[in-house]
DNA sequence: TTTTAGTAGTTAACACTGTTAACCAGAGAG
DNA sequence: CTCTCTGGTTAACAGTGTTAACTACTAAAA
């Protein structure tokens, strides 16, 4: 019945995760994806319209998670946007090391498979960015940080940890550098950038 | 002969890459490369060993392109660190978006790929990070940076500028970002972090 | 001049892939 | 007792990376 039925997608979407962090997406085929769970091959297409809408699905629940994580910390620092802003990119990038495989799904993946990806769907992924650009404005208003266009702000600020997160899943970093170090720098690097005070004769200022 | 060999190997990369940049990494076959180029497809398997070596040639030259543009600015800005450090910023954001094909995959492709990538390649491509944590180290000789540690440092600049152009390139940020803000709020938010002169009782400081 | 070796390319085939069409067992309703 | 729906199957299509075996052709050795 219908509780059967989506019981099934569950087991799938799980099954698909859990293959994807073993093997990586390449190796990745539906029919090794069924006899893992003990059905034929076409069935999933009895609850995935195709590959890639298994993986949109994929995809939606990664924003979900991400978004619960990043919502905890927006709760638990409500009082304190500096704080949070730093847990924030903290969370994120947390988030990215200890669900690789949902983050490779989610944000990693060749655009090609994200141009058929629902625009409106998009919306819910925006949530996790509206979180960053609130932390922004809060901490505007408090006159702790000085930023234009919260909205840009909180873009070039993702783009940053989303740099961090990929070069670490990827990793395409140096070896003799320590990961712990590298995600601090990068967090500092990211945030200094939005404090008020800039010194006078600033050198960077220029083009 | 050797001459033809080494020619028909271009043709080959080259047409690689324009099918690449035409229709995207997913539809790339060896059967289309071929018959692009009017051969057979076992004949690429005479100059290449595989798919994936094919890549990594395209690879090879991407890095190699990049860190020509890279120098160049180098050269022209090597008296003044500050100045080099931003226009190398902007000339690796300005490669990836002139150049997409290769920008995709020398840094975006799946991590399954570049598994195989020899590590030994992997030096050259930290070519292109010494020439940031050069103009990073001599900026601080010159006493107007703050860095610990230059490779560190230069790393998570370069994870922002990735960040970036990944997220450009994917077509992942809110329409209503203009492109150029963004790049520039990108850089100044990486460099900003540099500074040697931090506000005293800087909030970001915690944690 | 004839034979031999090597080169540059081919076709045929293997074991896969995503996906679709046609089919089949069982269950509930008329 | 039939009829229809549900959840699943097998068979098949077109396409994939890759390998093995084969064919021209060229150049040197006999």
């Amino acid at each position: 019945m219908t509780d059967e039925s989506t019981n099934l997608r569950r087991v799938i979407l799980d099954a698909a995760r859990h293959l994807l962090a073993q093997d990586g997406y390449k190796h990745l085929s539906m029919r090794k994806l069924a006899s893992a769970i003990g059905y034929s091959a076409t069935t999933i297409y009895l609850h995935f319209d195709s590959k890639d809408a298994l993986f949109h699905a994929l995809i939606d629940e990664g924003m979900s998670r991400l978004y619960k994580a990043l919502h905890e910390v927006h709760l638990e620092h409500a009082d304190d946007p500096i704080m949070r802003l730093r847990m924030l990119c903290r969370r994120y990038i947390q988030f990215g090391l200890d669900e690789p495989e949902y983050y490779e799904v989610m944000f990693m993946l060749h655009p090609e498979h994200m141009e058929r990806y629902p625009a409106a769907k998009y919306r819910r992924a925006r949530r996790n960015l509206d979180l960053f650009a609130q932390a922004l404005e809060d901490g505007v208003a408090q006159g702790q940080l000085s930023v234009t266009d919260s909205r840009v702000a909180a873009s070039s600020t993702w783009a940053s940890l989303h740099g961090a997160v990929s070069l670490l899943i990827a990793q395409r970093l140096d070896v003799r550098i320590a990961q712990e170090e590298f995600i601090q720098a990068s967090i500092d690097q990211a945030l200094y950038g939005l404090l008020p005070v800039k010194p006078k004769n600033n050198p960077l200022t220029t083009i």
